[in-house]
RNA sequence: UGGCGCGUAGCUCAGUGGGAGAGCACUACCUUGACACGGUAGGGGUCGUAGGUUCAAUCCCUAUCGCGCCAACCA
């Protein structure tokens, strides 16, 4: 078998900071034309297989920051488990997205031209088959800017397996699916009140409707009332009886079949068995009495139309009630509405509808309209088109839930599915314990076409393919059902369908199920309990064993990002200013569990200076690494680790300097918790520990600690310019998932690079690559845990600081070094002084540091004393011609007043016989401890005090 | 109506039953040989309010206010 190099990365100059832009695309086509992304159907043996399918955007979708969060997450988890040696899937693909791309497409050929009526060119004009191929044109020239974007974002997506929801695969999928429950009896073709859009022209599910208030009115109606024989019923008082009903939609009351008030309604006593008739169209309908009816609301009667509304329809089968249905389709009235006939019910927002209008006017004019009110109501607006949605009987097909959510309740309830954050799965639960039939059928014309044909006898023959004669008569006139499938019909299959479902394919085997389903909480009835009850059905197992729940993104002022709002921001745009690696770490970093996401600029702008930071310490490693002589030859050649300069360092570890005992401790417990976050699906902990890491410990601290190291000739700086090298390798590597563009850039500017492979290279013949996204994940070598080179260091910090502290308080010049000298009882503090009074020096640019015994101390110098207690040690600092005494007086009062501070707590606690009874006693001592060591410092800072005064004197 | 979440520095957000943290913004000093997309020092919060549990509460419990989300059959 010939083995195929990689393709590697044109060389590329490092550029004096971070440039994005210079870097990103070609690293990305680096990785993709390497194979980089991809998984192996089959995993090698003992390997793990980890795979998340995409949330399949909508094919006419732009990125949003919703898609590039979602996407972060999952690149993350992909990239860290990748890197842990597992064959990885994370597999793309796109949504056919039923009515949204089909108006994207009636849109256009709208603007075409006109059709034979003069309006406008419809689909209908076009016809089923023309207008078809005018789509699927229209995908294969636009479908692609979504996938197109998702590489901007740097997603390690394995593209060779990307799918459509609609490609030949999963339409397969699709009819298998549906014959099979149509077989099993858990779809059937039914007449029911469902939602319908009379602008989409198409049944919507329960799901598709977003209930929204609106303000409007309540109209108050009187009905006259009847007996069986059609003659008027008076009042006691000899008037006609009446009774009045409150309505928000008055138009429906052409649709009405009854009037119902509540059993123990008083008022109503009298009129049981009586009739009511309906205004302007005459209609007798009988009083009828059930007790949904709140007696509290209007006046307790409830006008009943069991045609165009969802509890009327359950009142009106409970009562055998007529079903007029008034509201037609295309959204104007039907015949059933008599003189209204045609009339449009439909307005555009704040207007009232012809309809509407015309019959209020009559209603006043007959005197039946008797009270007008303002009044807030919901109605249930179309979520595409944002159409008020009518409720309306129809002929459709529906999944029967009620088989399906059993199964998929159990998974969630014993645990073979985790929702995280948990708190979903109450919701999941409380939602699939009221699940109602799922309308599926959908009068759009993109989708996937109902695999039912219907004979001249009326017979029904469902079909994996199209079937010759009818079932049952044999009749070869057959037509296909006009309708197609809800478009989360086939999303509910895509952990299978993806893989190759139904054909038993090795991917399926390896793949199903997925590990995590990353997703957004707006989708759990949707997609993901959909997905769990069709993966439950059909794969006899759960789709997924995890479902990761994000955030949602919003706008600086906290408000849903959405495209009417007109409040996106593009990601894009983002990426154009700042890079990709500053968008996904802020996101990363943002995505704290249960909070939204107000998306703030300032701190992508901050974590694009953290990747330059970044950049800046790769830098400083080139600059020594590759440092010269005035002739050009290297200052000293630093051979190649070969078995890696963790290897090598781990080969004489104690005989290395504090620092680099101290960075690698450090950093082994930065490996153990960023790995543990990530398990957790914390990525924001991660990407916090990360973060203070890299800019806090090793830029702030370990890079100034090396800094005269670095410079020796010898072995230290050989150990020096190791360690450093070993530890940008674990960051670089712990920060690939976040950052994968700026870390792959720097690590291949680095020496001794190693080339690795995976399981999907080996089968295809590829060689190792150089690349950092494939290096393994680090994970923590517990002997380069140092806690005596962390007490070092953390004592050089302290001094340090404290020195810090003096000077900037003082506002003495970053320039001037001084000379601080000290004085201690303790030969073990002297000897620890001694040994690093270099790095102290150099850290608090101090001129020079050195003892004194308190012999040698002249009465009249006045000096600063600064004591440290752990290790007990006083500093001292001739002021003269240093600091004004009067600045470090107010300095040493500050600092006394802190003291003051911290013992007064302490000692309040102290004072309580209940502490000291009921605390542990560590803490009790510990206490008992601070108190001393502060008490200590006090009096040497008062005393200083009293010197400084008298000098002011 | 029910369920859930949030309320911490000017802003955006972490966090924890034992003296409140970061980034940005702010003040002062520093163009120091990785980085001014930087460094050092500093200012700034009674952790929404009121009770309770506890030796100890920003954290746990209860109530309350404010904001938001979700699910609902009040026409």
């Amino acid at each position: 078998m010939t083995v195929k190099a990689f393709i590697s990365m044109p060389p590329r100059p490092q550029g004096k900071s971070y440039e994005p832009f210079q870097f990103e695309m070609s690293i990305y086509r680096f990785w993709e034309e390497n194979g980089c992304f991809e998984a192996s159907d089959e995993s090698a043996p003992g390997q793990k297989a980890y795979s998340i399918m995409i949330p399949p955007p909508n094919v006419t979708g732009v990125l949003h920051m919703g898609h590039a969060l979602t996407n972060t997450i999952q690149d993350i988890l992909i990239r860290w488990h990748r890197m842990k040696g597992e064959n990885t899937l994370w597999l793309p693909g796109t949504d056919h997205a039923g009515i949204a791309t089909q108006m994207v497409v009636e849109k256009q050929i709208a603007k075409e031209g006109k059709g034979p009526t003069g309006k406008p060119l419809t689909r209908h004009d076009l016809g089923r088959d023309e207008f078809l191929k005018r789509i699927w044109k229209w995908k294969e020239e636009n479908g692609t800017q979504i996938t197109e974007q998702l590489k901007r974002l740097g997603s390690s997506l394995d593209w060779k397996r990307e799918r459509f929801t609609m490609d030949e695969g999963l339409s397969h999928s699709v009819r298998e699916v549906f014959v099979r429950l149509y077989e099993d009896g858990l779809i059937y073709r039914g007449e029911r009140i469902i939602n319908w859009c009379p602008r989409c022209q198409t049944a919507l599910s329960d799901l598709e409707v977003i209930p929204t208030d609106r303000k409007g009115n309540l109209w108050h109606i009187a009905y006259v009332i009847v007996d069986e024989a059609g003659d008027r019923v008076k009042n006691p008082d000899g008037s006609d009886a009446s009774v009045v009903i409150a309505t928000t939609r008055p138009e429906t009351l052409l649709g009405d079949s009854a009037i119902a008030v509540h059993p123990e309604d008083e008022r109503y006593a009298p009129l049981k068995g009586k009739f009511a008739v309906v205004p302007l169209v005459g209609r007798k309908i009988p009083l009828i009495q059930d007790e949904y009816v709140d007696r509290e609301f209007g006046s307790g009667a409830l006008k009943v139309t069991p045609a165009h509304d969802f509890n009327d329809s359950e009142l009106g089968k409970r009562h055998n009630l007529e079903i007029i249905q008034v509201m037609g389709k295309d959204g104007t009235l039907t015949e059933a509405a008599g003189p209204y006939n045609w009339l449009k019910y439909v307005a555009p927002q704040g207007k009232m509808s012809e309809a509407r209008e015309k019959i209020l006017v009559d209603l006043t004019e007959q005197g039946a309209l008797v009270n007008i009110e303002d009044h807030t109501n919901r109605v249930g607006l179309c979520q595409r088109c944002d159409a008020v949605a009518e409720p309306m009987i129809s002929k459709q097909w529906f999944v029967k839930i009620e088989t399906l959510a059993k199964p998929a309740i159990e998974a969630v309830e014993t645990g073979r599915i985790e929702f995280v954050p948990k708190i979903w799965e109450k919701t999941y639960f409380e939602w699939m314990r009221n699940i109602r039939d799922w309308c599926i059928s959908r009068q759009l014309w993109w989708g996937h076409q109902i695999p039912a044909w219907y004979c001249d006898q009326g017979h029904v023959t469902v079909s994996r393919t199209a079937p010759e004669k009818c079932n049952e008569c044999s009749s070869v006139k057959l037509e296909q059902d006009e309708d197609v499938l809800d478009t989360w019909f086939s999303s509910a299959l895509w952990p299978f369908s993806t893989l190759g479902w139904p054909e038993k394919t090795k991917a399926l085997e390896t793949f199903y199920p997925n590990s995590v389903m990353e997703t957004g909480f707006d989708i759990i009835f949707f997609w993901v309990a959909r997905m769990i009850m069709m993966g439950m059905h059909f794969m006899g197992d759960v789709p997924f064993k995890k479902v990761f729940l994000h955030a949602m993104v919003r706008d600086e002022k906290g408000e849903k990002m959405s495209k009417t709002r007109g409040n996106v921001i593009d990601p894009l745009n983002v990426i154009g200013e700042q890079g990709a690696d500053p968008l996904r770490f802020c996101l990363a970093a943002m995505a704290g569990q249960g909070r939204d996401i107000k998306l703030s600029m300032d701190r992508v702008e901050g974590y694009h200076a953290f990747a330059n930071k970044l950049w800046n310490a790769v830098k400083f490693f080139h600059m020594h690494f590759e440092e010269q002589d005035a002739e050009g030859t290297p200052r000293l050649p630093i051979p190649d680790p070969e078995k890696g300069a963790g290897h090598w360092l781990m080969q004489r570890d104690y005989e290395l300097i504090p620092q680099n005992q101290w960075i690698l401790s450090q950093l082994q417990d930065v490996v153990v918790s960023v790995n543990a976050a990530l398990e957790k699906f914390e990525v924001n902990e991660a990407a916090r520990i990360l973060h203070d890491f890299v800019w806090h410990e090793f830029c702030d601290w370990y890079i100034e600690l090396i800094k005269l190291p670095i410079m020796e000739d010898g072995p230290i700086r050989i150990q020096v310019i190791y360690t450093y090298r070993h530890v940008l390798e674990g960051i670089l590597r712990l920060l690939h998932p976040f950052m994968p563009y700026v870390t792959e850039e720097l690590w291949q500017t680095l020496p001794w690079k190693k080339p690795v492979t995976t399981t999907a290279r080996e089968k295809a013949g590829l060689a190792p690559i150089q690349t950092l996204m494939l290096q393994a994940y680090p994970t923590a070598l517990q002997q380069f845990k140092s806690l005596e080179a962390e007490r070092t260091i953390g004592t050089i910090k302290v001094m340090v600081e404290a020195l810090r502290n003096f000077r900037g308080e003082n506002n003495i010049s970053a320039r001037l070094g001084f000379l601080v000298r000290y004085t201690t009882q303790s030969p073990a503090s002297d000897a620890f002084i001694r040994m690093h009074d270099e790095i102290i020096c150099h850290l608090a640019k101090l001129s020079e540091i050195r003892k004194i015994e308190p012999h040698e101390m002249d009465p009249n110098e006045i000096e600063a004393v600064i004591p440290i207690s752990s290790p007990p040690i006083e500093l001292r600092i001739a002021l003269k011609g240093l600091v004004n005494v009067e600045e470090e007086s107010k300095r040493v009062v500050k600092e006394i007043d802190r003291l003051n501070a911290d013992i007064s707590f302490i000692d309040a606690k102290l004072s309580k016989e209940s502490f000291i009874a009921k605390a542990p006693q560590t803490l009790v001592s510990q206490e008992k401890g601070r108190r001393f060591d502060l008490i200590k410092k006090r009096t040497e800072l008062e005393a200083q005090i009293q010197r400084l005064s008298k000098l002011k004197d």
